[in-house]
DNA sequence: CGCAATTGTTAGTGTAACTTACAAACAGAG
DNA sequence: CTCTGTTTGTAAGTTACACTAACAATTGCG
């Protein structure tokens, strides 16, 4: 038996025009990764001048949240493995933004923190990050937005 | 410690326990960093046997629904540029899901068509993608879905 | 016809995800 | 205490993609 359309219940309209992706329209996750792709553009462009990724700013802001923070707390809450969180500090490390300390508790750990240039930077990553995030909710309202975050969430956590 | 105030309009509820994020919870763009990664986690679990990426998923969908595209209106589609999608079709093709042809209107365009072992791929990863999507889908109701799809949409479209 | 735009291609760079492996420090059982 | 297993940081290697810049072939337009 054909089955081409029924086994999802919701359907979103059609594009009209040459634009239209077909079938694939109503598949969660590839909206998802475009919107994705959509964010990362816009923000790449806003942080052009300041040459940092969604990423690095992500860690620079936790990091400033969290003083003294180990790398694997800091991997766990940014959802990333060690590895891949070794390469983002390592980066950053190099760029005098952040800095590696021994830990007082744990010889194994280290504690990370901003040098007074990370915090500058951060200073003025968060104000671009004002402006990008004007141009993502510029397109909702604010109930729209929260709405957002709590659907968005729930894939997350 | 005592909570900080919030500045932003619309604030989610800190989480209780040692995940929080601070205040970087109140910017939708980190959730939707957050929650592409998770789905594209799930997703690569869901595909390590079939040895595919979202993207190259997309691509034999995209293909199998319009026959004989170009690689430069499939870029569109897709919202990458030339050169990505060049090597994503490289890929395919070396694996012989996809071959390229000539065009009969346009000496520059060449055609993109599924091979039959292509087409068989495409239809064992649909499969595979109702399983995604039901993983995904499963925290929502339809109307839920509906929202978030609309609202995922206006930001990349 | 000549010139600009389009299309595919190649090469190079950068970010970031994954895996595997390893050493050092820690925690617990006996 | 030793032995064992876990945690943490690190390093190396692979893969996927995004970007840019340059180039050849083709097309279409003034």
């Amino acid at each position: 038996m054909a089955r081409t359309k029924e086994t999802l219940v919701m359907t979103t309209p059609p594009i009209e025009g040459d634009d239209d992706i077909g079938e694939i329209r109503n598949i969660v996750g590839f909206h998802i990764r475009l919107a994705h792709g959509a964010v990362y553009r816009h923000f790449t462009e806003t942080f052009t001048d300041l040459d940092l990724t969604q990423k690095q700013v992500s860690v620079l802001w936790l990091v400033d949240d969290h003083p003294d923070i180990a790398q694997t707390d800091l991997a766990h809450r940014m959802r990333m493995d060690r590895a891949t969180t070794m390469a983002i500090i390592n980066r950053l490390e190099a760029r005098h933004l952040l800095m590696r300390g021994k830990s007082e508790t744990d010889g194994r750990k280290q504690t990370l923190n901003l040098t007074d240039a990370g915090k500058e930077m951060l200073r003025v990553a968060k104000q671009a990050i004002l402006d990008h995030e004007n141009w993502l909710k510029s397109r909702f309202t604010d109930k729209e937005v929260g709405k957002l975050i709590e659907l968005l969430t729930r894939i997350h956590e």
